[in-house]
DNA sequence: GATTATTCATTACTCCGACAAATCGAACTG
DNA sequence: CAGTTCGATTTGTCGGAGTAATGAATAATC
């Protein structure tokens, strides 16, 4: 039974069925009970309800249709990378493999962001950044401006990429990098220093240099998966005692 | 004003919404009426008029609050690989840049998923691959089981690769490059064997070469890039007069 | 005079109840 | 046995009423 707390009753069936979805607990093909049911058995009303599945249905998640009822649909047809859909990945405990597969993703798509944008770049674009990351340097990822700069660097990397379809990723991306980040603190970990890694991004796109944006960033990646993998192996292991 | 042809009212409601916000005509940042006013004007309940929001909403395209209204959000917070929006997108003029932004997309991801299945693929899914080739080699893609093989072979090279994430990406990114084949075909195009390409392709991952199918599938991509270029000017310059 | 607290109007949010339309499956008919 | 009809079930659509949040104008306070 989903609490109301926070957002407003909509928000709450919306995140309840959304997490009951992704997290496996209503499996792929299943209808779920009828509109009148469910609506009475949460104690809301049935067109708030329905709004909260026709949201659902815009991720691509279920699918609706008179007689039949509402199913899940196949996880091919989900939008894995809608930062809603990242948020009920990791709300339980994250499927290893999952993250596995977002830092590969990670790892082909923003080195990729890295060169375009070290040769498409504007000048504004470049100060912004070195500003982002002379913040970074001085406040640490502990704080909140200095995550907010964190954010800031990795968005105008974004912008400065020049190719919109990428830039809609960048959402995504930064939500999965915000809920890793979250996994690593839980984890005691968050112990390097992120600052010479992006220093040496931030490098290679003021010099426009492609290959060196490329490698740099890939390098940024490696680093931020290792300290994923040690995190979640800290946190998995001494609980999965089932 | 939408007509109610095909689908429901909601359905006509979101794509008449859906193709006013994605094509422009409804400004980034532009708060649209009231939904009172809006559901008058349109002529539906406020409720069914509502849903349809709440479907867009899920797509990232609005947000809606209270005193403020609903508002057109960036075009960063959209899901630009949507179904939904691609068909929109499409649905007038194809935007050039769109297409170039979609191909450099394309050109980043796809390789990596060819490189990556060439490790990662098992023996029946090679098997499929080239039956469907042989099917395409033998049908032509003029011939609907010939396109059908096509698709397979993709999807099959897709799930190859082993990674949700990616998959999920690339079946996005090939459902919109379908989306510039219809363009392609209304140009005359259409011409060029695209057997070659994909036998290039298919030797590597056979081999279980990464650097040769990453570097077959770069190819492939910058041939079909080719001629859509050329069936796009095609399709554009005779049309736009005004 | 600038700042803070308050009121107020606007807008989306939530609820209720009823009927319509589509559709699957079963009963029926040839 | 094949095809058709019919009925029950489920989502779809509608209208109306009241609630809650929020931004802005206004008043109070320092």
């Amino acid at each position: 039974m989903p609490k109301t707390s926070g957002r407003r009753v909509r928000g709450a069936i919306f995140d309840y069925l959304g997490e009951l979805i992704v997290t496996g607990s209503a499996g792929v093909g299943d209808t779920l009970p009828g509109e009148v049911e469910t609506a009475e058995r949460l104690d809301i009303s049935r067109g708030t309800y329905r709004e909260a599945v026709k949201m659902l249905a815009g991720k691509g998640l279920v699918e609706s249709r008179p007689k039949t009822g509402t199913r899940v649909l196949e996880r091919s047809r989900w939008n894995l990378l809608d930062p809603d859909v990242l948020r009920w990945a990791f709300a339980g405990r994250p499927d290893p493999s999952f993250v596995a597969d977002l830092f590969e993703m990670r790892s082909v798509v923003e080195p990729a962001i890295a060169r375009l944008a070290a040769t498409r770049r504007d000048d504004e674009q470049a100060q912004q950044m070195r500003e982002a990351l002379a913040v970074m340097a001085g406040k640490g990822l502990r704080s909140q401006s200095g995550r907010d700069a964190d954010r800031l660097f990795h968005e105008t990397l974004l912008k400065a990429c020049g190719n919109e379809v990428m830039q809609s990723l960048g959402a995504s991306i930064g939500a999965a990098v915000a809920y890793t980040t979250l996994f690593k603190k839980r984890a005691g970990g968050l112990s390097r220093d992120p600052v010479p890694d992006h220093q040496r991004v931030m490098d290679a796109i003021d010099a426009r240099d492609p290959d060196a944006a490329e490698q740099a960033m890939t390098e940024l990646l490696l680093l931020a998966r290792q300290d994923t993998d040690k995190a979640l192996q800290d946190f998995i292991s001494p609980q999965d005692r089932d």
